[in-house]
DNA sequence: ATGGTCCCCTGACCGC
DNA sequence: TGCGGTCAGGGGACCA
């Protein structure tokens, strides 16, 4: 998936295209994604307006009047904007018409989510999340203040959705290298002046990531249907064996909560 | 509350 | 070229 500038590269693209324009027709082809699409509350939103396209996290939020659609892209979903005529491929699941335009949901891992809510604010999804990492409530303080007697690794602590929203697998291990932190060092154990850094860390690789208009690994396609290209600016992710940036030591890969995880020995305590 | 594990699904890739 | 095994960026649901 996408991590968040993914998402907010997607959202910043449809929202010029959706903004303003009214749905007249929406197509479900396959409903099974990681919940069922509740296909009568999104019928709803026939001959209705869009009115903004906003993000809380990784989920995009379509609001109209009678509700809002959310939409979470997993692991391998895109959305772009075609004309209606083209024919859908494979893993094409949703179609939402503007007139002669068509907003496309592809997915071929089906671990995304197209769901609805009357009332996002309150939505069992979105109530629990933490700050935005790019908002002002985030800083070192506030995950120091969060990571006191806690034992997790670290990288896991900042994946953590009810801490902060937005810090993806591969955008986890480039703030720690920023930072110099050992992803598996006990949350609860970093000082103040590090957590400092590390929130400086991330705010600065989400920001640099969405201003390049996010990195693509596998799965992800602008809405412009065209690729991104940020991948090889990244210092340590996928980078095992290969010299540090920093020092030319050997990117170390480990697994922590189930997931890959690059770092430098040298540069990160 | 916290921490750890499991899994939803398909496709890409690697070694044989 | 085919085949089987392994891995993948998310993150909610469970369990102890």
């Amino acid at each position: 998936m996408p991590e968040l500038p993914e998402v907010e590269t997607t959202r910043r693209g449809l929202e010029p295209w959706v903004s303003g324009k009214k749905i007249t027709r929406i197509t479900i082809r396959q409903a099974s994604l990681r919940w069922s699409v509740p296909e009568k509350k999104i019928q709803l939103l026939r001959g209705q307006v869009i009115h903004r396209v906003s993000r809380r996290a990784k989920y995009l939020l379509f609001h109209a009047d009678p509700g809002v659609l959310l939409i979470h892209l997993g692991m391998s979903g895109s959305l772009r904007i075609l004309e209606t005529h083209q024919p859908p491929q494979p893993h094409d699941h949703v179609d939402i018409h503007f007139g002669n335009l068509c907003l496309r949901y592809r997915d071929p891992r089906r671990f995304g989510a197209i769901l609805w809510a009357t009332d996002p604010q309150h939505h069992p999804l979105l109530e629990p999340l933490g700050p935005e990492p790019l908002s002002e409530q985030f800083d070192g303080a506030f995950l120091f203040r969060r990571s006191r007697k806690r034992k997790v690794a670290v990288k896991n602590f900042i994946m953590n959705s009810r801490i902060v929203v937005g810090v993806g697998n591969i955008y986890a291990s480039e703030a720690l290298f920023m930072a110099g932190i050992d992803p598996r060092r006990p949350a609860g154990r970093i000082s103040l002046k590090r957590y400092m850094k590390l929130a400086g860390a991330i705010r600065q690789v989400l920001t640099s990531a969405i201003e390049a208009g996010g990195t693509t690994l596998r799965d992800f396609v602008g809405s412009s249907g065209n690729p991104g290209y940020f991948s090889q600016e990244l210092n340590v992710y996928g980078r095992e064996g290969q010299p540090c940036p920093r020092c030319g030591g050997a990117i170390q890969k480990t697994i922590i909560g189930q997931r890959s995880t690059f770092f430098c020995r040298m540069c990160q305590r």
